[in-house]
DNA sequence: AATTTAAATAACCATTTGGTTATTTAGACA
DNA sequence: TGTCTAAATAACCAAATGGTTATTTAAATT
């Protein structure tokens, strides 16, 4: 039971809403998605760790970078991935994130300052 | 957007994932939820709130007592409950709920005193 | 109309959540 | 080796959560 309880928790945030909306795109990087969030970097970490031990995504390092990417560990992370990435495709504020996500650049962002 | 986190936040949380797993056998009443969960009836009726607000759940008024029972108002609510019906199933939590449920009587637990 | 009973609401409290700024850690490269 | 830089962690804070007890509301019965 614990598990999918923990599933739901990670689910039930607007923000980590967006960041798995983002990660179904591409994998990221902490700074893209703070940029893109418009919130603090330590933010963002504590969101991703939440969605991590609930077996939603997974990362690894690249360089500078820790990418972070959509990786279902079970069950119950695949069905609701699944069913999630079917919804909010017409969302105003998830465009918005992708629009900004074309632009955002990875270099500029984080690197240069 | 703002739906679906509320859809999710309303399935966050253990004791209320244990109210839809019951309700998923039929209707059950304030009262009955409160002694199988082993906690108060106002703490069942914020609880069911927060489950009919997100679409999950409805009521109905039946003699002294308010019925709930499961109608999903939404595609969100609609492909989540299905899910929800599909697992836990075996397991222990919600087991002992459905033995109790069983046993429980509606006139003996809220009337009778 | 008065009484009884289930459920809702109010008021309260401890814990959790989700953000912030400041600091530490660890990988990449000069 | 020493210096950058991205990400993690620590410390902190206001707001939300999930429970409690006490009280109010509203439906059903006498």
């Amino acid at each position: 039971m614990k598990d999918l309880d923990v599933v739901f928790k990670a689910l039930a945030d607007i923000n980590r809403i967006r960041i798995l909306k983002l990660l179904e795109k591409r994998k990221m990087c902490v700074c893209e998605l703070a940029y893109i969030l418009d919130v603090s970097q330590p933010a963002i970490s504590k969101q991703l760790k939440k969605i991590a031990r609930a077996g939603l995504i997974d990362s690894e390092q690249d360089g500078f970078w820790t990418n972070y990417f959509i990786k279902p560990k079970d069950d119950y992370a695949k069905k609701l991935l699944k069913l999630l990435s079917t919804w909010l495709n017409a969302d105003a504020i998830v465009n918005d994130d992708l629009e900004k996500l074309k632009k955002a650049n990875r270099e500029n962002l984080c690197c240069k300052k």
